[in-house]
DNA sequence: GCCAGTGTCCAACATAAGTTACAACGCCCC
DNA sequence: GGGGCGTTGTAACTTATGTTGGACACTGGC
């Protein structure tokens, strides 16, 4: 009679217990949101900066960022998205977006209506407690890639951004055998790192001569995690989860 | 009987009402949050990075801002705090702090334990909603920080600067006649700009060379908003104000 | 099999911003 | 009232990174 949860509703649950303990009774409340199941082709928007969604967007697979376009036709990208994650988590206290939300690869998202969302947090306190704790840590690695632009070189942020991927992907299982996804184009990593792409180039030659590391297509097999930790300055401490998911 | 806010709550409630709707009885409830005063010197320590704090900080006066140092020994400000924020309210649900919390000038206070929080948000849905809703604007500020100093120029980044803390300062009624207080040196505004301070300076010239802005001892008089705001590309929706406060 | 489109790679050159060093000023404190 | 000390203001020089322009490889479509 008992069933488990779709495996839509496994990647949110697997998610948010990188951050958070929870117990049967609401894992089998998250396992019951309603989900409306959309793909998505590479290089779309999700939501555009001044919508006022009525649902959140759950990301299932492929990988989605947060971007904003700026006044000289520019593009920061703000934050990475993998499966299980709520970019627009914030929609729900926020009405109107003040950033865009875009795919980066072909994927999946599921959307939640807010009112099953606010539902939730009504029943559950520690539910409500997971997704603000989900909002702060987003926070978090806001304000540690505003270290790595404001104050670290080139070589330190695109070996950071590595072993912030590296480490998220391996807190959902996403990583064997020190590889991983992560499918961006220079051009992108540029965006994200705010370098040009030229730039972007030279520096991933530094670390591919350094053998930190091997980028082919869009796996990258992390070749001395030490130093590559080391390089970025990199402490996952920012991240905050929990005990057992740290490498 | 009724009897009014002490000053201090009333630097919370302000600053609340510039983001949520608060009716009689949570304004009544935040009143009577225990605050344990405390003064601070300048260029102090209020919590530093690792600490588990099991109190939240209230700024009551004076300038306070979250920081990192980094590797090199140099120094990045993530975000600036004017009276009536709770700069760690992220505590109450991440244990450890991932940066720390510094005076920028002498001032006060005010700490309240988290479970007097806790039982404030356990009776009241909507100041737990206000709370996140703060914590959701912070994020969204961090984010606008970062597409500043990853794609702005450093005039563009100091315009942008000064526009943010004008917008919020003039939502706390501390603006008159286009004139507010900003009590950082050259070498301060370098850490939040991600510049040096000899470069600070230099833009600073211009901004004054073009008289967009006077700025005396600790005292901005903007003297042309409009250009200012242009040039910082500069739009207050990130802010996510609610009506009214905005200029 | 060719072509267009996209991503990577590379070289030459341009520039915004960093670095170092020092002078001038204001302020506090003995 | 003079000697620190922090802050601001300059100048000279360096450097990391941006810009432009183009070659090359790979892919999918026809």
């Amino acid at each position: 009679m008992a069933q488990g949860p779709s495996a839509e509703h496994a990647r949110l649950i697997r998610k948010l217990e990188t951050i958070a303990v929870l117990c049967d009774e609401e894992r089998a409340a998250l396992a019951e949101l309603p989900l409306r199941l959309k793909p998505f082709l590479e290089n779309t928007d999700l939501t555009q900066e001044g919508d006022g969604p009525t649902e959140c967007c759950l990301v299932i697979d492929g990988l989605v960022c947060r971007y904003k376009l700026l006044g000289a036709g520019q593009r920061q990208i703000m934050s990475l998205h993998l499966p299980g994650d709520i970019p627009d988590l914030q929609s729900l206290h926020l009405g109107v977006m003040d950033h865009s939300l875009g795919s980066l690869t072909a994927g999946r998202a599921a959307y939640m209506p807010h009112a099953a969302v606010r539902d939730l947090t009504d029943r559950f306190p520690n539910i409500t407690m997971a997704f603000w704790r989900d909002s702060l840590i987003d926070a978090a690695v806001a304000r540690e890639w505003l270290c790595g632009v404001g104050r670290r070189t080139a070589h330190q942020r695109l070996a950071h951004l590595i072993c912030e991927v590296f480490v998220r992907s391996r807190a959902l299982h996403l990583v064997e055998e020190k590889t991983f996804e992560l499918s961006m184009t220079q051009a992108e990593l540029g965006d994200a790192l705010g370098l040009s792409t030229v730039h972007v180039n030279r520096v991933l030659q530094d670390l591919r001569r350094d053998e930190l590391l091997t980028w082919r297509g869009n796996s990258i097999l992390v070749l001395d995690w030490q130093r590559l930790q080391v390089l970025g300055d990199f402490d996952p401490a920012y991240l905050h989860l929990l005990d057992g998911v740290i490498p």
